[in-house]
DNA sequence: CGCAATATTCAGATTAGGTTCAGGGGCTAA
DNA sequence: TTAGCCCCTGAACCTAATCTGAATATTGCG
């Protein structure tokens, strides 16, 4: 984890700079607010603290200037001052929490792994298989980049042939999953629903394999090996 | 977006919810740590407030199990007392952030807000889609600049699916998440207000997914793939 | 070549979703 | 307190996507 603290005060900094190196924390210091922005625009920060009262710029036009650029690191503020309506305007401006000086550093080391445990948690939920991307989240598919208009059983059985890719399938498994509840299964649904996904994302995407099933492959990956 | 309040003191929740109902959140109420615990646990809330001291279970230990149950949702604990110690264990259990009675309503909104939208991934309380703009701090929504008049539920629903950008919503999942406990969650409510929301914001923002639900994206995006 | 497995096509049947509307509740202003 | 208004709700009705099953065609394999 590397930390920015972006903070005027030399004392101060140094302090926060030992007490977080001393847990494991990569920390980079800035004095003024040119500095600091400067170095959150280049560096690849997994959190911030951000001293208000700085010199040349002020904290809260740092902020707002990472936050329209884009910057989504979490930004803990630091203030001298304990005024409601100016954390509100922090806040406002982007900031994810703020303290007021003076502080214990056991509190701002909490609040800061309340905020790096947050920011931890995003997780896409897609599958590649070869140019084909199978979007569980969105419940979308993708050939090659271009979204692919599925219904929703096409898309349940793409999903659950994605998740088990390379792995032959019986049709009675694809029924089991795909429907809920017991479906009368002596029809041909399931070769229907084959045949239509495999005109949307390309026929030789699904392999047929005779008396067992279907398997969903990289059509590229299938030539290789 | 919906929040559980769990305080014991009747008049401070009762406040809270006119404070937060105001805004457009959905409120449930629980009195004591075992209800609270209940409520976090079978309902999909967005965020939790939090009190520490609560009758029958106390508010560390409802956060604990909640954490230990998987529950992801930001908590935002209340406390009584200002001891910087009892802070620290209450974010080592889980909190996000951590307000000490007496506070200041806004400064509770503009926490609470900071909380939503970094569970969501974003750094700013305004979405933008395309040309369409949900500003969550002020309630209201624009389309090329102008400002749309949306009611309160309207833009409860604009707002759940803005901050879900490009997922599929389930009317299940909109239905927990803009209204509180007491519903009655079989009419077609959603429905009428989809189609209310579509006349407002153009009728291709908003797609629709048979059988699954509803996902609102930019229409050039769309296209592009 | 012939059989069995799989593909394709297609036309109801079904059901999800869209639209409209009226009654009622709650808020506001007088 | 009352009248008026806005908004929410739920029902009824309408529309269209998509599912299903059967009929028909094709393929692979011994």
């Amino acid at each position: 984890m590397r930390i920015l603290v972006v903070e005027d005060d030399p004392d101060l900094s140094r302090q926060l700079k030992d007490a977080l190196t001393d847990v494991g924390y990569a920390v980079d210091i800035a004095g003024d607010g040119e500095e600091g922005h400067h170095l959150g625009d280049t560096e690849p920060y997994d959190a911030v603290i951000l001293d208000l009262g700085l010199p040349i710029i002020d904290g809260v036009s740092v902020l707002q200037k990472w936050r329209s650029d884009g910057k989504s690191f979490p930004v803990l503020i630091l203030t001298a001052r304990d005024q409601w309506s100016e954390k509100v305007a922090g806040f406002d401006a982007g900031a994810d929490d703020y303290l007021t000086k003076p502080f214990h550093t056991e509190e701002l080391m909490a609040r800061l792994r309340a905020l790096l445990r947050r920011a931890a948690g995003h997780t896409t939920d897609t599958i590649d298989i070869g140019d084909l991307s199978v979007d569980n989240r969105s419940a979308r598919a993708f050939v090659d980049g271009m979204a692919v208009k599925l219904t929703s059983h096409e898309f349940r059985l793409l999903s659950y042939m994605a998740t088990h890719r390379g792995r032959v399938i019986s049709r009675t498994e694809l029924v089991e999953h795909i429907y809920d509840q017991d479906f009368d299964r002596d029809s041909n649904t399931i070769e229907v629903f084959v045949g239509r996904l495999r005109r949307k994302i390309g026929t030789d995407r699904i392999e047929t394999v005779r008396g067992l099933g279907y398997r969903l492959m990289d059509p590229d990956e299938a030539k290789a090996g």
